[in-house]
DNA sequence: ATGGCAGCGTCACGCTGA
């Protein structure tokens, strides 16, 4: 089974690259991030026709998530809110510093479309749009760290369903050095501050691997280059998209790469595709993933 | 230190992204 992660800014702008990437690659599992469209107007047909289904949680101009399979979709969660309850959209599990914060966000954690899950064959696929923080001194910044905090216990909950877990998406967060072009100027700025590698590495754990770094050690590899500046032409990026696995599916990971060329398309998205290929179900005699499993 | 590019919404330019 190979899942795929790919922010791809406008679905509706990008279906045409979208489309022909997924004919060319066919990968069983597409997760979208910033698809900028409310779901009655999500463009479905042409997914539909490559026999993918969908599973989308959209709003107008930003944000938006979605998920296609040729799998079958089963038991669709949209929002924190599907674990942690509507009434509180999160905000009983902020910290207390975080409270002011967590007064003026609870609404919109509900209101911004960000996250979306979904079990497929036997595996629990949690596509993320983290937030991007805008700047170390923005209430965004805090909304971020915030954000973060609601989805550790998020996953706290999740876990307790038993499932084997790929979490992937667009987490704004370069984990660490080797993760972008000039980390003697970038690190401690957004993207790169303590506090947004400390949450995420929070959320993250220990029993949740980056299915890329299985692979590769070294640092040159990216998933995001800027608009502005010429980041592309000079491959000046950062690895902000990424796929965690659990225990048991890193164990199944057999290569993760990212589709690089996808940047040089004509009017691309800012982001390209990861993908990470996984021999699941276990082809051997063990193959229990329908029962409860420890990935913790 | 700042802006740069791109998409959206509403219809000239502001907001947002990262």
């Amino acid at each position: 089974m190979r899942i795929a992660t790919w922010n791809v800014n406008s679905v509706r702008t990008r279906l045409d690259q979208v489309i022909a990437w997924l004919e060319q690659e066919q990968p069983e599992v597409l997760c979208l991030q910033e698809t900028k469209v409310a779901d009655a107007l999500f463009p479905r047909q042409p997914f539909e026709a490559l026999g993918y289904q969908l599973a989308i949680s959209g709003q107008k101009a930003y944000n938006g998530v979605a998920i296609a399979s040729t799998l079958p979709l089963e038991d669709v969660q949209i929002g924190l809110d599907a674990l942690l309850g509507p009434s509180t959209g999160g905000h009983h599990d902020l910290e207390a510093a975080d409270l002011e914060a967590a007064d003026l966000e609870a609404v919109a954690l509900s209101e911004q479309k960000r996250v979306i899950s979904a079990r497929i064959d036997g595996v629990r696929v949690l596509n993320l749009y983290v937030p991007n923080g805008n700047s170390l001194n923005s209430e965004k910044y805090t909304y971020k760290l915030a954000w973060l905090a609601c989805l550790k216990r998020y996953l706290a909950v999740q876990e307790l369903q038993g499932d084997p877990l790929c979490m992937v998406g667009d987490f704004n967060i370069g984990p660490e050095a080797r993760d972008m072009h000039d980390p003697k100027r970038l690190s401690g700025g957004i993207m790169a501050s303590d506090a947004e590698r400390t949450a995420l590495g929070e959320v993250v754990g220990e029993r949740l691997g980056d299915a890329f770094r299985l692979f590769e050690p070294g640092s040159g590899h990216w998933s995001w280059w800027d608009y502005r500046t010429g980041a592309w032409d000079t491959d000046r990026g950062w690895r902000i998209d990424h796929i965690y696995l659990c225990e048991q599916l890193q164990a199944c990971a057999t290569g993760c790469v990212i589709h690089k060329n996808q940047r040089g398309n004509v009017q691309p998205s800012d982001h390209a595709p990861v993908v990470v290929n996984l021999a699941w179900p276990p082809a051997d005699g063990d193959a229990d993933h329908d029962a409860d499993v420890d990935w913790g």
